[in-house]
Parts: C-alpha cells; structure tokens; sequence
DNA sequence: AACTAGCAATCGACCTTGCCGAGTGTCAAG
DNA sequence: CTTGACACTCGGCAAGGTCGATTGCTAGTT
C-alpha cells in the first residue's frame, strides 16, 4: 500500500503544492473554475494538461479542489484555500501610499475612539473593497476619573462619569425621592475623593460592602448617598456586549459568488442583526495576529461563500476590540491580510496617542 | 376639433379613471403589466376588451400608462401614480392590533429621542415591509436647563449642557490655559443663574454681548468665563445639520423592480450618503401631512422606480423631524399611507409625554 | 515509474427555430 | 359609442443543434 492509496490527510507533494497555489491564485484572479490547459500553461512546470489532469484527480480525492461539473475545470474548496493561506501565501504588503493615507485619516481622529473605529472600518473597506467592520472598544479597564451629578427635572439626576482621562458616559438615573443640588455636589465630591482612579468594577464592589457597613449606623443621609452612587455605578446597558461598525458592504453586492439575491439579504440582515458576526469576531479577540475564516469554518451559515479575516487591536496594550473585512471567499488574501494586521497595528497606536 | 383631439392636460372622464384605478390596483396586487381581458373582468363595468383598449390608447396618450413593449400589458407612469393617489385612493387604515403595536412600543421607549426614532423607523419598516426612515428630531427650541463644566486631562474641559429638561449634551473643548475645578464651578454656577431657561441661539448672542462690554473693564476672570462659555454654546458640529435613522432595507432586495443589482447597490450607497435622502426629507418638514414623492418627482435620479412617504412629526407643537417609508413606486399606497399618517402622529406624542 | 498524447465522452454556454399565448390596433358592422 | 373579428407583434418557452472546454482513460514514450 503506497501512501497515496491510505487516503490519508498528508499534504500534498511540492509539486501539487505549487499547482493548487496556481489554481487558487488564477481563480481568485479570474473568477472562473480553472482547467488543466490553463494551469498547464501558468504553472511555469513543464507538464502537459494530461499530467496536470492526474495530479488534480489526487487533489479532488483529498478535497483540496472540486469541479462544479463535469468538464468545467476546478475550482478550491474551503480545505484548498484553508492549505494555501496557511503555508504557500506569498504576502503582497499594501503600498506606502495606503499606508500614509490609513496612517493620516486615524491620528487626525486620535482621541475620540468612536470616530478612529469608524475611519478604519471605512478605511479598510475602501483599501480592500469589501466590508469593513471594527468592534468599538470594550471598556476593560475603565477607571474612574471623575463622577458629577447634575439635577434634572422631576426625581431624575444625570450622573456623569469620566473614565480613563477622557472617555465621557451619561447616565439618567431615576430616583425615588428627590435629591437637591448641595446633596448631590455634595455625594460627587464623597466619592471623587474616595474613588477617583480606581476601577469601575472595584468601585462596585466596595460601595456594596460600604452600604452593609453603614446601615448598620443607620446614617441616613449617607445610605442615600451611596445608594445613588450604585446607582451610577450599576451595569449600564451596552457596558458589557460590544457593538460594531460596518461600512462598505454594499461592496459585497454584485459580487458573482453573492449572486444570490436571498442569501445576500440574509448577509445583511446578519449585518444589521450584528449577533453572529459579533460572536465570530469575538474569537479573533483572544489569538494573536491575523486570524482567518474561511468559508464554513466561521460555523455560521450565513456566511457560507464567505471569508472574514480580523485582527484584535489594543489600548494600553490590552486587546480591547478586533478589526476586520468580510468578503467572498476568493478574495485577494495576499493583500488583505497584510492590510488588516498594519490597519489594526495603526489603530491600536492611534488609540494610544495622548492628546 | 373635440376636447380629446387637443390633447390638453384635462383630467380622464369616469370611466377612464375607474379603469386607470383598477389597473393600478391591479398593477400593484400582482406586479404584471395589466391586459385589457383583465380588466374587462375585473372593473366590474361590462365593458368589452376592445373598448377598453381604446380607453386605454387614450390614457396611454395621456401619459398615465405606458406599454414595455407591444402586447404586453399597460403599466402605470409616475404621473398615472400621481393622479391615482390624489384623487381616487380608498385607504385602508392598518387594524387596532397594529395601532397598539405602535403605541406600545413607542411609549416604553418615551423621553429617549434617540431610541424613539430608532423604534420608530423599525416599526414602520415591519409594519409596511418596505425600508424605514426617520430624522432624529432637530433641536429647534433648545432651552438651556443646565450647565456644568468638569476638568478633564491637560488643559481640557468637558461641558454638560442640559437642554429641555431632560436631552443631555456632552462637549469636550480644548482651552488655551489650565481652569482649576472651583473656577469651573464658579464659572457653571454664573451661567446656570443667568441663563437657565433661555434658549441657546439666545444665550449665545448675548455672550458676545457680554463679552465686548466686559472686555472694555478689562475684568480677567469674566472673560475667560465668558469665553469658555461661548466655546461650549458654539455651534455644535452636526447641531444644524440633521441626521436619519433607517430600518429594514433589505426589505428593498429583492424587489422585482430593483433586480438590477447596480441600481439596487447605488440605492443602499445613497442610504449610507444620507445627503440625498436627507434633502429629499427636508421638503416635507415644511408643508403639513403625508407627503409623497413618486419616482422621479424626487428629482433624484437614484430614487427612481421608487417612492417616498413621508409625514413630519412635532415636538412642543414644532415641526422636529420627518418620518417616512421608501420603496418601489408599486407600493401598497392605500396602506402605506395611512400608517406613516397614524405613526408620525403616534411619534410626535410619545415625544411629548413628560415622565 | 513517470510522463505524454490522443481520444471519446460529457457537459454547459449559446444560438436558432418554431410555437403558443397574451395583447394590441384597426375596421366594419351593429 | 360599442362590439366582435382579424392580423400582427412580441416575450417566453421548449426542443434541438453546434461549439468549445475539460475530464477520464488508455496506450504509448521516455
């Protein structure tokens, strides 16, 4: 029993190796099922159709390639790209040009984290002609800067926090008795002396340990203060999931592999659903480094046909959000994936720029 | 010479526009150029085919219908849309489950402008199936309720206007020199005590009022107070300029008018524009009730084969913003109608319940 | 043993043809 | 003014045919 004849998972020998890199590289170029004459040709081997015919036989046997009939040539299944991403891609890093322009567009927005996130997914879509889609950052260190509490009409109060020196959050708080103004200047200032740098979690937690002790005292007016202060301090909405923005999708339309008039609604409704897309970036927020999904392996069959390539980016060197293009599985991966790791490398260090 | 043979602009007799509106109806139920056998039955005139065929070259030379082609049906023009909606549509006001729907939606989310108007445009775009679209409300009348300023970082200071009474506006503004927290404070405390109550446009012009007389006194500290007052009441970039929430485009796939996917595609790249469809809404902020823009009566080439209804809703008896539907010029106008009508009315008072 | 050439078979893409049905315009008769 | 009859037009559909590309296989070559 040879090898071959085992069927086993063994890659293929070099010079198949070279031949499916050539299939996939023409097929991603040309769109269309590639045959032996073609490859004959393009390889650079000097092999005839019929040798090519055979080695694509062995290829289809171990699910590298498959025709979609008989007798139009062959085209990469998600296993065939799956081998020439991981070990036969020959990286075609973005010009300086789009480099300047990717580096520009983000310090010019350096310090107001919702507008970097959406120049980069705007960014990367234009540069790569998909869609581009960057997480907003998670807030996983938050710490408290300052807190004020401002009176609003009727029992409501506008609690303020500034969180991490520059990031702003409002929350309406609606309250069972009304607070006067001295109250509530005074309850901000409480907690700024005794809170400010710290985590928002930790402030959580203590105030909650704080209120044991003090009802005990039965100090009313303090009871009151650190009730309003959970309060502000509760779980906001929003606080824990993470959002998204999408921009250029409408590059994903007309693509001949989304021709689907129903499955490309489905995309989109996935996209403004931004359940399942989120979860599967979600993944690519632990790993290192460009990940890629390819095809079914997202497990989400929406997008079947479909490759997703992100990158996590950090503030303060923690991993705090992922940046990404979804497009059709024949993309261009020797030039998106280069782009998407110096795109989320010039995100993470325009997010750390102190202004 | 008969009134016919001039071929002025007067309006069809009886029976042509009992016809005109049966094919429509016809039209629009079914999305096939309309034959004269089926009007013949479906008129319920007893009329033969031959003499509808007549009535129909009339109307043709009208220019309310148009044939694709020899022997194919008769499809309605805009202008036959036009004369259809205006005088001869017998709406269909949508069911009380629909209406309590509405509201019921709407009023959990009272006091939030923002999730208002993303609920809104939701709603509308199920209850129709077609794409939904509202302006968030424009602040027409904004009277300040509150200011405070807090120190941020470096020379920054964030301001929180409180407007209306419950609308929260955060600005951050980079000063020229450092303001210790208890000029802030004296600085919030001045303008709250001058202003409070006054509308913003006003405030700001007597800042620069202010401003010039002091100035004359030389008085160091009521400038700079002045002054960062005018920095946190000047125009706010997107204050002027408004803004639009749509829901469901998708519903728009797939449309048999829309197959053409480049049209399709420079649609949903005009949705993510906004500029036009903006503009486009702006007409109906004047004007009272539902508006209707059919095909090319937009004056945007991208809307043609579409449609726009639109209605806008008040705040505090003002005009604030629009809402509105956008879908093929074959839209179930009887329907559509009545439900953007009911649902700007239904959005104008949950914007006015007070909590 | 590996490669190649040749060949028949297969299949999709594309075009033509013919035909059907739905629809129109016209005309003469009622 | 209405009607039925007739000729004509056009899109859609199915059947059939050609063309080209590609494959699998076999037999021959290096």
């Amino acid at each position: 029993m040879t090898e071959q004849a085992r069927g086993v998972e063994e890659p293929p020998n070099d010079r198949a190796q070279l031949l499916l890199r050539t299939l996939i590289e023409c097929y991603i170029r040309e769109g269309e099922p590639v045959g032996s004459r073609t490859l004959s040709r393009e390889s650079g081997l000097s092999l005839s159709a019929a040798t090519i015919r055979n080695v694509m036989a062995d290829l289809e046997d171990h699910g590298f390639v498959s025709s979609p009939h008989t007798s139009a040539g062959r085209i990469p299944t998600d296993k065939g790209y799956r081998l020439f991403v991981n070990t036969m891609l020959r990286y075609k890093p973005p010009g300086m040009a789009e480099i300047a322009e990717l580096r520009r567009k983000l310090e010019l927005r350096a310090g107001d984290p919702k507008a970097l996130v959406t120049a980069a997914s705007q960014l990367v879509s234009g540069l790569t002609h998909l869609a581009g889609v960057v997480t907003v950052p998670r807030e996983t260190h938050a710490s408290l800067s300052q807190i004020e509490f401002v009176g609003l009409s009727g029992n409501r109060v506008l609690a303020i926090l500034v969180v991490n020196g520059r990031e702003v959050q409002n929350r309406v708080l609606q309250l069972e008795r009304f607070f006067p103004p001295d109250e509530l200047r005074r309850a901000g200032t409480y907690l700024n002396d005794q809170f400010r740098g710290q985590e928002l979690a930790g402030v959580r937690a203590q105030l909650v340990k704080q209120l044991q002790e003090t009802r005990e005292q039965m100090n009313r007016l303090m009871t009151d203060t650190i009730t309003l202060a959970q309060r502000a301090f509760a779980i906001h909405p929003g606080d824990g999931e993470a959002d998204m923005v999408i921009a250029g999708e409408t590059n994903l339309m007309g693509l001949a592999e989304l021709s689907n008039v129903d499955r490309l609604r489905r995309l989109f409704e996935a996209f403004s659903e931004k359940r399942d897309i989120l979860h599967l970036l979600d993944q690519s927020l632990h790993g290192e480094g460009v990940q890629i999904f390819i095809g079914h392996e997202s497990g989400y069959t929406i997008l079947d046909d479909c490759s997703v390539v992100a990158a996590p980016y950090t503030q303060d060197d923690r991993v705090v959000g992922v940046l990404g293009v979804i497009g059709p599985t024949r993309m261009a991966y020797e030039r998106v994936i280069p782009l998407v790791d110096i795109a989320a490398r010039m995100l993470s260090s325009a997010l750390n720029l102190r202004d």
